[in-house]
DNA sequence: GGCAAGCTGTTGAGAGCTCAAACAATCAGT
DNA sequence: ACTGATTGTTTGAGCTCTCAACAGCTTGCC
């Protein structure tokens, strides 16, 4: 119940800086990737971890842990891929709940038509912007907010 | 029409840890806000920007430039916070093309319950978690991205 | 004055997301 | 086996965002 620590004109600063750059350099490559090859980021990703598993296949629920997507984010997406003939699905053979989604070649030659503009704009927009000592330090900073959100959500703390 | 510059592995986990800390902290707050006060990010950035205009006022277009929003996203968004109250709209005295947009005392008191709980998170997530150094390589880093993106966007240039 | 061009803002359709609810298959305990 | 809890996934409603099209006002220029 102690006071609010309000931020300072230097921390707002950060703090906004921060977002916007992020904001701005997801909505830019979002774009860039609806406008070259008609698909949101959210569903390269998607497609990018189907290509790297084995058999180009994989269940939902993995599927989801890897695209850190929620269930039912995964299911509307894998349903929209599959209407575009880029993803089919079938019946788990282990276990008869689960489902394993699998691209298809139709899929994964839409990755390939992809993913050079997508990872030259990356590569224009970050790496090239950004010292090596600069990359490095924004893996550490990364990390640490992102671990302090993973320590928060798995102990229910104070926010 | 040079080769396209793949990424490397050590590259591609800046990337992906970049993008994950980023978007998980925003959706944390998002979701934070939500929960505690009904009002998504967005409508509490826009409310904020009015708080601190003089006259809790404004005109729609200096809104949208200063909330990083669509003329069409901040017509939306304006719209709902109407009907919840919080925001109200009337003519522009000087020019009849114009909407200014002002806080209600409804949206005055909203705000200043949202405003703890999200600063709190705020704090608890980004600044508590690191150093002062980081703090100011976060800034840097950012602003490079920015203004890399700023720039592109300027001089419509490969991507 | 009159007209084209530009600015300001809204609208509607459609896409993608979240949340809560549902449902079927499996597992654990008796 | 049977029952209840858990797991895996889908579904539908509602919300916010984007994009393209539109409408009213103003400005500059003849």
């Amino acid at each position: 119940m102690s006071e609010v620590r309000w931020l300072n004109a230097e921390e707002q600063e950060i703090w906004r800086i921060y977002m916007t750059a992020c904001n701005e350099l997801s909505a830019h490559l979002d774009r860039q990737l609806r406008r070259d090859s008609g698909m949101p980021v959210a569903y390269y990703e998607i497609l990018v971890c189907l290509s790297e598993a084995p058999g180009r296949s994989m269940r939902m629920s993995r599927l989801a842990e890897l695209c850190r997507s929620s269930p039912s984010r995964l299911s509307h997406a894998v349903a929209a891929l599959e209407k575009a003939g880029w993803v089919s699905r079938c019946l788990s053979e282990t276990d008869r709940r689960g489902w394993v989604a699998q691209l298809t070649d139709a899929g994964f030659a839409a990755l390939e038509n992809a993913a050079p503009g997508h990872v030259t704009a990356v590569r224009e927009h970050l790496f090239d912007v950004l010292s090596p000592g600069q990359l490095e330090a924004l893996r550490e900073i990364s990390q640490a907010i992102f671990e302090g959100l993973d320590k928060a959500g798995r102990t229910p703390g104070p926010s």
